[in-house]
DNA sequence: AAATGGTTTAACTAACTGGTCAAAGTTATA
DNA sequence: TATAACTTTGACCAGTTAGTTAAACCATTT
């Protein structure tokens, strides 16, 4: 009993791997099955037994993929770390998730003009508030500790100026680094500080 | 002849058409000829009479969407108005190209990850050059008129703040303004001046 | 060791999709 | 008007793809 479901499990967590891999790096309509079962090593009837239909798989996928592309930062915006420590950990924190995960922006973005309808069940159930975080700067804009503007807005700034560079790395890649891996990867790393020193020199009084 | 001349060109301008919404909205692994077709209220079989393949007629849409992807930079940049001004009337500009075509942002990011090799090709054919671009700002920076920082990471942040937010207009719609078309297309429109004012904010001196 | 129940596979099916083709339609030219 | 050249169409084909099924496999229980 224990052994079947130790195999069980591990043949589930090979499939999902391997399903992660295909439908990020093609999309829904690009993957084919027969390429994750081969990703997985496994027969393809095997992805049917498991996940009904390739929209099941590709459901399980989604919601854990989604999880990612949100910043995890009630914790963080809870303790009691500054405002500042908390926005340069967030933008440290967010940019290192993307550049592990680099298909992520480009899939989520694509995925959802495609089915808007996903959002509403992954926002349930992954309960991500934004209002957590606009509370962190209004609170702050309160505070007469940085300038007034539309909350919203600033948190879509920083979020762009995260997500975006990663989302359109093919392209920063081959127009501005000559299709240089490391010099892009290298520029990423740099963001952490250009963007909240940007962000920083925008809101101070 | 004339005629003839005119009849065709108007139906390769229907299939034109027609392609573009296709491939932007489902993109090319989601895209189906024959839906082309329909909408373009034509026989499947003409899409091949004009263009060879799928392949073909996507290549053709991409070329031509790829251009409005990339700001119109030069005139701008060349003409004789201040800097602000040229920051100013790229920002306005640019976000209402982005607004006009909601789907062109996440199509590119999509496509471009899935073949980066369609890049080579449409950086030649399109001729637009990232340079003119940086050398906007470091001349500026030279004068002494902004803060000096990398240019690419300016460039790359600006437009981050403004395509971003069409990239993930589905997203930003439903969690912050509740599915509401007009609360999102105002809060576009806002965009113009908010991303100005946050760029000059953090790079004047 | 035989029966049980979950797991895995090879072979198959039905529907879809890009692409072809021969015939019909249409327009310009001789 | 007849012919030639281009345009448009319906019917068809071959390859692909998600999904099914029946049989084989394997570990545990009796």
């Amino acid at each position: 009993m224990v052994k079947i479901k130790e195999i069980e499990k591990s043949t589930e967590i090979k499939i999902l791997e391997a399903a992660k891999q295909e439908f990020l790096e093609r999309g829904f309509d690009g993957a084919r099955m027969q390429k994750i079962a081969e990703r997985a090593g496994i027969n393809k009837a095997l992805l049917h037994y498991y996940f009904r239909s390739k929209e099941n798989l590709f459901k399980a996928i989604f919601q854990s993929v989604f999880e990612n592309f949100f910043p995890k930062v009630v914790k963080t915006f809870q303790s009691e770390i500054s405002f500042l420590e908390k926005l340069r950990f967030f933008i440290d924190n967010y940019i290192d998730v993307l550049s592990n995960n680099p298909f992520l922006p480009a899939f989520i973005l694509h995925e959802i003009q495609l089915r808007p309808e996903m959002l509403i069940n992954s926002i349930k159930e992954q309960g991500f508030n934004p209002t957590v975080f606009l509370n962190l700067f209004k609170k702050e804009m309160d505070n007469g500790v940085i300038c007034t503007m539309p909350a919203e807005h600033l948190v879509v700034n920083i979020l762009s100026m995260c997500i975006f560079p990663v989302a359109a790395a093919p392209i920063i890649k081959g127009m501005i680094f000559k299709n240089d891996d490391k010099e892009y990867q290298k520029f990423l790393e740099e963001r952490k500080n250009i963007v909240y020193q940007f962000v920083i020199n925008s809101i101070k009084k």
